[in-house]
Parts: structure tokens; sequence; C-alpha cells
DNA sequence: TATGAATGAGGCTTCATTCAT
DNA sequence: AATGAATGAAGCCTCATTCAT
């Protein structure tokens, strides 16, 4: 039954790489539940059952912690638009807006807390080139939607404004969605959250539709 | 030409009431120039032309002072919606949709703030009866709202969903359309940000309306 | 006796300066007591009695404090250079050489500190500037020693090597001659080092001067 | 063609004792390029190619490496002063000052660099026992030393002072050398470093002989 | 009343050393 | 024997808040 040394080295890099796995989902566990700037380095590592200098053979830094969590959110979001313009490319018209709103309303809380991360980590000079490597990702998406919106747009589908208006109100739809769901005073007392993210789906997939307006944007 | 000792000590309310809001202001520019957590008490002070310990004197903590900044955001806001409401009774349908968004999005950067300071102050214990004004305000307005909505749901203007589905729908874009307006890599590059938020009002005003969905809501 | 407005401010500033220098001097027992690496912010504070934050409204960094030790050092070294050369032009031959080993050996143990000092902020970039003041002293002194070498090589009392030769070899008898202070194994039985650094003084003095070498700078 | 099993072992022995040596070169390179405070056995593992375990399988501790070194010199430059004291018996005056200094001199950074270590392990519990060895041979060097000045004197070849302080001077002299070849401001901007160095021996070699003072010990 | 020097808890990071594989 | 992941003590620095003047 001896595993041979290969096997072996094998085994380590697994295992090491769960840990690696382990420190992100504790970091993700405790910035859900106590906010961006309350986790500490020390709190990952004890909830991670690890020590501090563990923490560090894994990642350069505090902010490449949260840098990877964003990055991995935001490949998923891309994937899942990827998804989305295909299944409009295959006759669904509305699939793209359509997954693009489930999948970022799908964990609303992480959405969030995304997006409180890349306040966070803007302007700071140790994960610029994974800032870079983000804004990348967005921008293929962004090329691939500008080709779809203007098909749209030619084929009469949507109103005839500059194509980034189209996807950024969707954008701001679903970010706005994804905090009316923790905003207190506001949502605190509806239980059907379910509901209303629908509701407000509904509205992202039929926005900027032509004839939506009646007129209303002669002025644009 | 003395000044009688009541008018001294008038003056002298004055002159501390106007220190306070050099406070907020100068605190508020840090704010905006350097976001949430770049800004300290010291720079407060120094930029204020005034000591530390004068800060003290008229707030109880650092966080006083931002939920200060908030909560006057937030009754501006408040009234701005109120007086579209008004204007709705004064039948004017689409006013107070549009005077909400207008209220917001005229600062995007200020709005954004306060996005941010919420979320900070969200379970500080030392701002919460402060919190917990604030939440009145908002409790008052959504009042305010929901007997606007269910009256024009009521007359077929608005898609018959629960009420605050609407107004949480235009809250959302409006959320939204501020974070639009600063995040990189979807903004950047794109000048005509006047445009763009006219057309998300639009959106915003049009949204919700009866017969927007084609259909799409029966499973509401 | 009441202090007037004023005074009470210059008196402040007094105690303030007066706490700065007294950072300085617990931080220089500390590290002739325990080594340059082996002294920390937090024992400074301690030793003089304050907290680890007030070291840090003195100084920007430890660095700086270990740097403000050295600029004091090497502007009082030369300035003793300076009376000397002054001396020289007065009629005393070697009085500049005679100045500046007895600057340097007064207080050997504070001369070997500084020079790791030096080692340590060599290349530290948040002392950069500061260093670069301390080469400019030493640029000044080297300006002034060259001419007075120049002048003695011409009037035949220095062998006529380049100038720098002479002060260089100086200056590495005065730097060496600190070193035999400390180093164990070579001079920690003896305990006449008060004349055998006399001798060496004397060795300083006579060193370089023509004929001394009795034709072994031939190939020079 | 196989080999014995005591010739498998000694090939084992012969391995490790080379796997040792490289440990010290490699740390010797790091050393010479960083800084004795930058040097991390890490880093020295990584570059000899080895694991960071096997660094603690040769040597108890970091520190012993360093010793390592010192030793190495130590031993190094006692041999060649031996080897000068050796020329001396067999007629040639000058020749154990000349060894010194071309010892020390031959390779001035590594000089300094021992320099260094010695200040650090000086009084580190973990070393002590090398550090006494150390000492050792530097008082036999002392003794030779001694014995040897002693007849020189006793010849008129120099001048009667304690013996010891021929030799100190000596040693401080090149000890200064050495650093009048690294620091800033003084010699950076000098390019003749070999004759610098060649003058400073032609010192080294004829100071302290009889006559060089004319007059100015009178006061020892 | 206004000030700003003083405080110290608490955060991030480094690195020599250990030990299971 | 060789490895390198894991450890945690220890260091530097920040900043909201206090308090003596």
């Amino acid at each position: 039954m001896a595993l041979s040394s290969t096997d072996k080295i094998r085994q380590k890099k697994q295992k090491f790489l769960a840990r690696e796995q382990q420190i992100i989902e504790t970091a993700l566990d405790l910035l859900l539940l106590s906010g961006v700037e309350k986790v500490t380095v020390a709190e990952i590592a004890r909830r991670a059952g690890i020590g501090k200098g563990t923490v560090y053979k894994h990642f350069e830094s505090k902010n490449q912690i949260l840098m990877r969590i964003m990055l991995d959110y935001e490949r998923c979001t891309a994937e899942n638009l990827r998804k989305g313009i295909e299944a409009v490319e295959s006759g669904n018209p509305g699939a793209a807006v359509k997954a693009y709103f489930e999948s970022r309303l799908a964990n609303p809380a992480l959405d969030r807390l995304v997006q409180q991360l890349e306040i966070k980590l803007e302007y700071e000079a140790d994960v610029a080139p994974q800032m870079e490597e983000l804004l990348e990702i967005r921008r293929s998406s962004i090329a691939k939607l500008n080709s779809l919106v203007e098909r749209q747009i030619s084929r009469g589908v949507l109103e005839d404004v500059p194509p980034h208006f189209h996807y950024l109100a969707c954008w701001a739809l679903a970010q706005g969605a994804v905090d009316v769901c923790f905003n207190r005073g506001f949502s605190e007392d509806f239980g059907d959250k379910e509901k209303l993210l629908k509701f407000i789906t509904s509205i992202g997939v039929t926005m900027g539709n032509r004839g939506q307006f009646r007129g209303s944007l002669t002025d644009l």
C-alpha cells in the first residue's frame, strides 16, 4: 500500500491547495459575517485553525486574499454572462440580461461584499496587477456586450442609444438590487425578497426595449 | 456700541454652530477626496484649522461626525421626495420618482459616500440612536410612498404587485446608477455620464408601469 | 505670577523639544547598551517613560531616530574638523588631524555605534533625504580637506600623492582605532586604552609626512 | 564495478560535506550581496537549491552558519600572519605587517562583512563556544606578535612602547582601510582604490618605526 | 473654551525554527 | 536524509480618544 514518492508529493500539493481554499473560504465567511473592515488576518487564521504565518505562505498580503475573492467572483460572473450571450445568439433575446441578474442576485450578500472589496482595493498598490486583470475581464465582457447590443439595436429590439447605456443601466439595476437586500429601513421588514428580486429582474429584462419610454427620450 | 451680554452669548453660539458646520464640511470634503477609511480625525481638524480636542467638543466621536453627514443627506433626500409626492398629488404622476432620482443623482459622489457610511455605521453602537432616527425618516417616507403607490395601482397606472416592489425597484436603480458613475472598468471610458444618468432616470420613471412587462410577471 | 498665553505656548514647545531630546538620548543609551539590532521602539518608549505613540509624534519612523543620532554626530565631527582646519591656517600644521582624531576617539563607543548605524541606514528609503544631507556635510569637509592637503603637499610637508590619500588614510586609522577599543580578543585585556589611542593619534599626525616612507612609495 | 559498502558511505560523506560547503558559500554570496540583516535562511536554502530543513541538518542555527564564515576567515588570516612572522624570522622585517595587510585588504568586502558578523554574534549565546575558539586563535596570534614585536623593540627597530600598541595600531589601520573602501561620501568618487590601499599599506609597514614620531611620543 | 501632546490597543508582516512525511 | 509547510513571537506603525494646561 506504499505510495510512490510522486504520489506523496502530489498529495502534499493537494493538501496545500486545499488549505489555500480553506483560507479563502474562512475569510469569506468572516467578511460576510462581520464586514470588510472588521476582519483581521489573525481572526482568519484562528478560525481556519492555522497559524498566522501560514496565511502568509499562501498570500503575500491581506489584500491579496481579498483580491482573490474578488477575482474569483468576477470570473464567475463573466462566465455566466458569457453563457447568457451565447444563449442570445441561440435565439433567446433576454437570456444575457437574465443570466447576468441571476448570477449576481443568486448570492446578494456576496455580491455586495465584492462591491465593497472593490472600493477598498481600488487604489491599493500591492494588488494593482490583479486589479488590472479584473478590469481586463470586464473589458472583455464589455466588448462582447457592445456588439450584442449593437445588433439588437439594429434589429430594432432596443432603443437606439449608445450601446453602453443599455448594459450600464442593467448593471446599475443589478447593483442596486443587491443593496436593496441589505439596507436597513427600506427592506428589513419585507420577507418576500425572492419575489422582489424577480420583479426587479423582470424590469431589467424589459428595460431599454424600444417603445418603453413613450417619447421620454427625445432629449437624449 | 458695546454688545449686551445676551448678544455676546448669542454671537458665541453662532460662532460655535458655524464651527460645527465647518467641521462637517471639512470632513465631507476629505471623505469625498480620500475615501471613508483614509480620513482621520487629526486630518479633519488640521484642515478645518482647529485643534483635535475641539472636534470632540462638538462631536462625541468620529462616528458621530459621519452619522451627521448621513443624517443631513437623508433629510435632504426625504424632503425632495416629499416635494415630489406633493407634486404627484397635484397631478404630475411621474414627479415623485423624478424628484427622487434627481435628488440622488445630483451629486453621485456624495450619494455613494453616504452609501458607504451607512455600511460602516450600520452596527456601531455609539451611533445607534441617530441610526434609529435615520430609519425613522425612511419609514416615514416609505409610509407616504406606500399609500401613493397603492393609489396608483388602484388607478391602474402601476402594475399590481406589492407596493414596496415599486419603490424598492426605483431605489435600487438609483443606488446602482450612482455606482455606475464610479466603477472602474465599466464606466471610466465614457464621457457622457450626464446623458447616461438621464437615460437611467427615464427607465426609472417608466419602469413598473402597467403593460411594460408583457406577461413576464405572471409568476409573481 | 500668571504666565502670558505666549509664555505658556513657548513653555509647551520647550517641553516638547525636551522630550524629543529625551527620546534621542534614551535611544542612544539603549543602542550603546544593547546593539543596533536589539533596540525596539517599544523599549525606547518604556525606558523614556512614555507611550509608544508619543515616539511617533516626534519621529516618523524608527529609522528617523537613528538617522538623527547619526546626523547630530556627523555635524559635531564636521564642526570639530572645521576648527582644526582653522587652527592649521593659524600656523598649527598638525591641528586638523589631531582635532579629527580627538573628536572621534573622545567617545569611541558612540563613534562605533554611528558606523553601524550608517551601514544599517545606507539604503533605507525612508531616510534618504537625511542621508543625502549627511553626505553633503561630508562633501563639504572633503572639499576643505582637499585644499588644505594640496597646500601642504606644495609646501613639501606631505608626500606628493593624490590629496585624498592623506585624509582617507587618516580616516581609516581613526575608524580602525575605534574598532580596536571594542574588539574582543585583541584589546579586552589591555587597560591602557587611553595611551594606546594617543599612540595611534601620534601615528595619525605624522603619517603621510614626507620622508616617512623611505622609498617604499616608488611604485605609486 | 559496484562500490563497496565502505565506498558508498565515504561517497555519501563527501556529498554531505560538499553540501555543507555549498551552504556556506551561498550564504556568503548573499551576505556580500544584501547585507547581514537582509539574508534569511529561506533565501540561503532556495539559492543553494536545497530545502530549509536540510540547512538545519548541517547547522544548528543560522548563527552557526555566520559563525562558520567568521571562523574560516579568521583561520585564513591567522595562517597568513603566521607565514609573515616566519618570513620576518627569515630576515624580512616588514613581512608580517605586509602579510597581514595584504591578507585583509585582498578582499575588503569580505573583511568588512566579517567585521559586521563579529558585532552581530558577539554576545549570542548559541555560538559562544565557537566564539571562544575564534578568540583562542587571536590570542595565539597575539602571543606570537608580542614576542616578535618585543624582539624588534629590543633591536631598536620599533619604538619602545608596549608591544601591543604596535600590532593594535596595525590592526586599526587595516580595519579602517577596509571601511574606507565602502563608505559613501568619502570614497565613492575615487576610482583608484588599489593605489590608495597600497598607500595605506605603506603607512602600515612604516608606522611605529623608531624615529617616525620625532618626539611626539614623549608623553606616553 | 481650545488645544495638541500623550496614550496604547490593535493591525499587518517577517522569519528562525520545528516536525511530520 | 531531505523536505517545506506550519508556527507564533516579536517588531513596526496608526489613530481614536483623553486630559492637563
